[in-house]
DNA sequence: AATCCGGGGAG
DNA sequence: CTCCCAGGATT
């Protein structure tokens, strides 16, 4: 693995933070980006906000990146820059839950905390046979307890790296490559032949559908622009002037001005262009999205929630996928 | 305990 | 299409 002997803390942490859910090979140049920019964490806990955003711009679950900016700070404030050295201190920190206080405490200050991702699940699941679920709150306990047993208290940081990739390169999800497991001999779950069948989980996810409408205002060299609260997907990502509609609506030209009426008074606008449905796939739910270009001669005294910002400065926001995907292969936002 | 948060890759 | 990914916060 890349990061392997690693002991700076802030590197190990922001690597953590960045991986969280995420795919090696996704999130590495995102590491090197911020590690790049922000080369420690005085100069990441002094950076803007919104270029920090910028810089997270499609790695997804963009809590982390304000809980990523809020500890930071909280670091360099309250612990005088210095990382905080014991896991209860470390698991206290945002954005740092059980996994990455023991991957740091235990790669960084080389403390006897076992990590359990999902790689340790899978494995500690089919080595020891245990079909209990791993998603619910006694199987978690179990799998942690379990975890904390078998760890190498000697050398605890090598022993989770190691357990991790046996996970992800041998012991994986799919296929497990048993022919050649070093732990065939003693592994439960492959004496049994329930090695397909481990870890267990009970629950599934329901995927909501929405639809969004995404009016893309234009006002000279102007665009309107909102940024979105906390609460729901793409968390201080921007966005256009969004109508959300509870099935798919089909536009014309007389709907879209009748409902621009109805919400911002817009009498003056000028229907440019709609674009074909565009479609995101996110865990939870699946978004369908349409652009609406509106050329106006006046801004709506209606449309206060958002901003009207230059249509030069938009690439140094961060906005979701959906939008940068539009935004590529529209005319008016080539840059 | 249940639910939600993204985006990408693999099968 | 489904499942998973070097999980965590919120309710």
């Amino acid at each position: 693995m890349p990061w392997k002997g690693e002991k700076d803390a802030y590197k190990i942490w922001l690597s953590e933070i960045i991986l969280q859910q995420t795919r090696v090979e996704q999130g590495w140049n995102y590491y090197e980006r911020f590690i790049k920019n922000y080369p420690n964490i005085g100069a990441l806990a002094a950076a803007k906000d919104q270029d920090v955003f910028k810089l997270w711009e499609g790695l997804g679950y963009y809590n982390r990146c304000k809980n990523l900016l809020h500890t930071a700070r909280t670091i360099v404030n309250e612990y005088n820059g210095q990382f905080p050295n014991d896991y209860e201190t470390i698991l206290s920190l945002k954005g740092i839950g059980p996994y990455t206080a023991a991957a740091i405490a235990s790669f960084a200050f080389q403390l006897p905390y076992a990590v359990v991702d999902g790689n340790v699940f899978r494995v500690l699941s089919r080595y020891f046979n245990i079909a209990e679920a791993i998603d619910g709150t006694a199987g978690k306990m179990r799998f942690t307890h379990l975890a904390q047993e078998v760890l190498d208290q000697s050398q605890p940081g090598i022993y989770n790296q190691a357990i991790m990739d046996f996970g992800a390169t041998v012991c994986k999800p799919f296929a497990p490559s048993c022919g050649i497991c070093p732990l065939q001999k003693n592994c439960q779950a492959f004496a049994n032949g329930l090695v397909n069948e481990l870890p267990v989980k009970e629950k599934k996810l329901l995927k909501r559908k929405r639809w969004f409408n995404y009016f893309f205002f234009e006002h000279g060299a102007q665009i309107y622009i909102h940024q979105r609260a906390q609460g729901d997907i793409w968390a201080n990502l921007h966005e256009f002037y969004l109508v959300e509609s509870p099935d798919q609506v089909v536009w014309n030209n007389a709907s879209v001005m009748e409902l621009l009426q109805d919400q911002l008074g817009i009498q003056t606008g000028v229907l440019k262009e709609v674009s074909d449905l565009l479609v995101q796939q996110l865990t939870h739910q699946q978004i369908k999205a349409r652009f609406i270009q509106v050329v106006l001669t006046k801004k709506p005294a209606l449309l206060t929630k958002g901003q009207w910002v230059d249509k030069k400065l938009i690439n140094q926001l961060a906005f979701p996928k959906i939008i940068l995907q539009w935004m590529e292969n529209a005319a008016p936002l080539k840059i």
